[in-house]
RNA sequence: GGCCCGUUCGUCUAAGGGCUAGGACACCACCCUUUCACGGUGGUGAUACGGGUUCGAAUCCCGUACGGGCUACCA
């Protein structure tokens, strides 16, 4: 016995657990796919839309696999497909099926599947759900234009008018048939009905209706053969086997045109489990590519350069993120586990969680709280895990690194205040190169004969010393301190100038220790001659 | 305009009829530290509005307002 609601048979019917959001029982396998068009740089939310299907097959023990959705040839941008599967590398969230893993279901790339769509949509005219129309871009235009009134100010192309268009509805039969014979440009739309009421439960937001009598008969196929989004994704869905598709909330309108095709040609209780995320949204709304950088924050994964346009949007990547940390900061927004936990590895992740967990309204992308996540990421890490990526920084900034022990000294010593892997730069370029200028207008104001002359004992002092570490120098310095009758404060900021060049870095006996005892001796005595 | 979705501190969120509405980011103050951070302690700060239902509503229902999305031979 099916359920006329939820379309599901008994056992599994949503209606007989407490929760709309209840995830039914599965008895077939879990598979998901992300399906981007390659079009340009993946955004947050597309990485987000990633990440969800990743941890929801991984949860489920399933498959996850990524489907090129580029149908529409005009919006071809070479390399956007290529950049997908780099991003999804990078954030290590690297499908089980795809163009560049073929599974049993290929090809994954749907201008390759071209052919097969065309048959499912003449099965859908012969069967009467659907209709050729004949309608040239201008009449369409025309058609918008004299059905435009201000209680209608978009007109669609529905019920209400499709019987004053050019399609096999109006058309003679005959005089159809001669159409197609001559090959004429023709598109294939759905019929959709007068008076329906469709509806689905959305795993996140529960029961979703909308009337027919509203939806406009969009176009299945397109003049130049390929499928819209909207037959491609119902046909490669159920070739594919998909059992739960999940999409960003711009796709539920469209959710009606969908529901009616999956009951027409491969039966509604096969439809996939829908659920449709809440959006990202940048400080006006939607995030969107074409904003690029201008919130002021990056909303790229990765770095990404209009083929077109040569113009280059900062990425995440590049700007200095952990992948572990942006997919933890991504899985936050507009998730939880209920607990006060903030920090996941995505194993934990997959662990915890649930789709009934995910927040249905939408999620303002905060940067700041982004750079909290890395900042908390950079200091969970391993020097080890750390090394790699602050050596190649520091030497991109013309400073080489050969010491390795010391490199993992220094890693650890800084890490805690480095937010963004760049700062590594600032914070630990001094033990690699010594400083070829001071800021000296910190020191000169109250820099002194007895000052200078503390140092020069101070070089001595410190020459003699055995041990050579930072409790057993900052000992030496107080005790020369207090013999010169100086503060000890007093002259801490003048050493730390010497040693580092700056106001920054990590507590200055820790940095003498690590720079050795001779380097230490040789840049006090080169500031010297700087300080006069 | 129509349709759909949504609404708890500035931001991300917890609380699924029952405490002074909890946490995190950011911000402020203090402590630690005479660099800057980290860390610690404390503080400012929210249930959009109006009606119901109920002994009791952030929570359930209705309306209003506001926000977002969609309204292409784009996805």
């Amino acid at each position: 016995m099916w359920c006329n609601e939820c379309h599901r048979y008994k056992d599994n019917c949503l209606f007989l657990v407490p929760s709309p959001r209840y995830l039914c029982r599965m008895s077939k396998r879990v598979r998901v796919r992300f399906a981007p068009s390659p079009t340009g740089g993946l955004h947050l939310g597309g990485v987000r839309t990633v990440l969800y299907n990743y941890l929801f097959a991984k949860k489920h023990g399933g498959d996850f696999l990524v489907r090129i959705e580029d149908t529409d040839q005009s919006r071809y941008v070479p390399g956007a497909e290529e950049y997908i599967f780099d991003t999804l590398k990078w954030c290590g969230l690297e499908p089980d099926e795809s163009v560049q893993h073929e599974g049993n279901y290929g090809p994954y790339r749907q201008s390759e599947r071209k052919e097969t769509y065309r048959k499912y949509a003449e099965q859908l005219v012969k069967d009467g759900f659907a209709y050729y129309a004949f309608d040239t871009t201008e009449e369409l235009e025309k058609m918008r234009h004299d059905y435009k009134t201000e209680q209608n100010p978009s007109p669609q192309y529905d019920h209400t008018i499709r019987m004053k268009m050019r399609n096999s509805l109006t058309l003679p039969p005959d005089e159809v048939k001669t159409l197609l014979d001559a090959g004429t440009k023709h598109v294939i739309r759905i019929k959709v009905p007068e008076k329906e009421t469709v509806s689905f439960i959305d795993m996140i937001r529960g029961k979703v209706s909308f009337d027919t009598s509203i939806v406009d008969d969009k176009v299945l196929l397109k003049g130049d053969g390929m499928p819209t989004y909207h037959l491609a994704v119902v046909v490669d869905d159920h070739l594919m086997q998909i059992s739960h598709a999940f999409r960003g909330e711009e796709w539920l309108p469209s959710a009606p045109v969908h529901i009616l095709l999956w009951k027409y040609l491969f039966g509604i209780e096969n439809m996939p489990q829908w659920a449709h995320f809440p959006l990202i949204l940048g400080p006006n709304g939607k995030l969107s590519k074409r904003d690029g950088a201008k919130y002021g924050f990056p909303v790229f994964a990765m770095n990404w350069t209009d083929p077109k346009t040569n113009e280059l949007t900062e990425g995440f990547k590049e700007k200095g993120f952990l992948p572990e940390a942006f997919i933890n900061l991504l899985a936050l927004l507009g998730w939880n586990d209920g607990t006060e936990q903030e920090i996941f590895s995505k194993e934990e992740l997959i662990e915890k969680f649930s789709m009934e967990r995910i927040h249905s309204a939408g999620a303002k992308f905060d940067y700041e709280k982004a750079k909290w996540f890395n900042h908390e990421w950079i200091k969970k890490f391993e020097v080890s895990g750390l090394r790699f990526e602050v050596k190649s920084l520091l030497e991109k900034n013309d400073i080489p690194v050969s010491d390795i022990s010391l490199l993992y000294k220094v890693i650890e010593l800084v890490k805690d205040r480095c937010t963004l892997l760049p700062d590594f730069v600032q914070q630990s370029s001094f033990f690699f190169k010594t400083p070829e200028q001071w800021y000296v207008d910190a020191v000169k104001p109250k820099w002194n004969e007895e000052k200078k002359k503390f140092f020069e004992l101070f070089i001595e002092e410190i020459n003699a010393l055995e041990n050579w570490q930072s409790a057993v120098i900052e000992d030496a310095f107080k005790k020369m301190a207090a013999l010169q009758n100086i503060k000890p404060g007093e002259l801490q900021l003048p050493f730390r100038i010497m040693l580092v060049g700056g106001k920054f870095g990590p507590p200055v006996f820790n940095i003498a220790e690590l720079l050795g005892k001779n380097e230490t001796i040789l840049r006090i005595q080169n500031a010297l001659k700087v300080f006069g």
